[in-house]
DNA sequence: CACCTTGTTCAGTCTTGACAAAACAAACCG
DNA sequence: CGGTTTGTTTTGTCAAGACTGAACAAGGTG
């Protein structure tokens, strides 16, 4: 199964049961461009967004040359993206004996996840950085001792979110879990 | 006091009890920045972030021109700019009787705060979407069932974590938070 | 060895977006 | 009315980054 069809879908809405598989197609483009959007918000390259998307709907790993087949992209940006997803240990490389090529699939274990969670930290200590140099009830009611509190406030609730998420998957057993953009 | 110094900061660090003043400064500075760069990996200009930084500091509003003028930008991309964090409700513009120009502050009512939460639960929806399109056990043990679900709970922790600290700051009286980035 | 296959890297193109400077509009003042 | 102040919009420049295609390495295979 999996998808690998070069360019145009096609047509097999004929075909008796097979309307339900064309249905599965769409929607798995529709979540890969999706991820490709969303993590371009991140600002990840769309390429590599998308490579993320497809992994994510793939149970099997999938070949270099299918991944710049089914994108529609050149090899260049296929080995350029998988490596900066690897790095930022989203996605592994697989490797198969008496098999040359290379294989990618989603990596379980949530690397992005930390990584996530470490930027939201650095900003917390920025704005603690700032809160410290304040001089206490500098002005009227300390309005910007307030502030940073909030804004402190704000990255600690997200950090402390994600961290709490990592423990539970930790002890789940770390399977079972996306590299989770 | 607030501060508004054209150019060069000026050396004062031999004045008996301005120390802790310049001290103040330059860790103002610093947190500027920071911001600068923090809201830069949020995909808005550097200039906003920097804007941000600014007016979070600042405990009355500051003018228009002392803005051009502190982050020695153009004129025009403090309008810009401004007008792109007015929109977001992120700041706020303000004016006064009698007196032509405008003032900004950082806008308490978190309207970025939602926002940011809405972003989270687009994303959830769109892994949501997905994973019902998915024939259920499709696979061995239905991994990609299993990582959406991981993907839509990533998503859902976020959204909560912040709608959740929405519902307190709301109660706690709509003042005293920042429009948190 | 010549010749594939597979993946990487490099050079060039193209797009996007930030920013400044200048032209502009509007309100006010004399 | 002409001139000033205040803010906006437009125009042009510049830099960053994504992507492609081609050149390149490195490992098989006949």
């Amino acid at each position: 199964m999996t998808v690998s069809e070069p360019i145009p879908v096609p047509d097999r809405s004929a075909e008796p049961a097979a309307a339900a598989e064309f249905a599965l197609q769409a929607a798995e483009e529709r979540f890969i461009e999706g991820m490709g959007l969303a993590l371009e918000e991140d600002r990840l390259p769309r390429i590599a967004g998308r490579l993320v998307g497809l992994l994510i709907v793939s149970p099997q790993p999938l070949r270099f040359d299918h991944l710049a087949e089914r994108l529609r992209v050149s090899r260049g940006s296929i080995s350029t993206n998988t490596r900066l997803l690897e790095n930022m240990g989203v996605i592994e490389r697989v490797t198969r004996p008496g098999d040359r090529r290379d294989y990618f699939q989603i990596n379980e274990q949530p690397g992005l996840l930390q990584r996530v969670a470490d930027r939201f930290r650095d900003r917390q200590a920025m704005a603690e950085e700032m809160k410290q140099a304040l001089p206490p009830g500098t002005d009227g009611g300390d309005v910007v001792g307030d502030r940073l509190d909030g804004l402190i406030r704000f990255y600690a609730v997200l950090a402390d979110s994600l961290n709490s998420m990592l423990a539970v998957i930790e002890e789940t057993g770390g399977n079972s879990r996306s590299g989770t953009p």
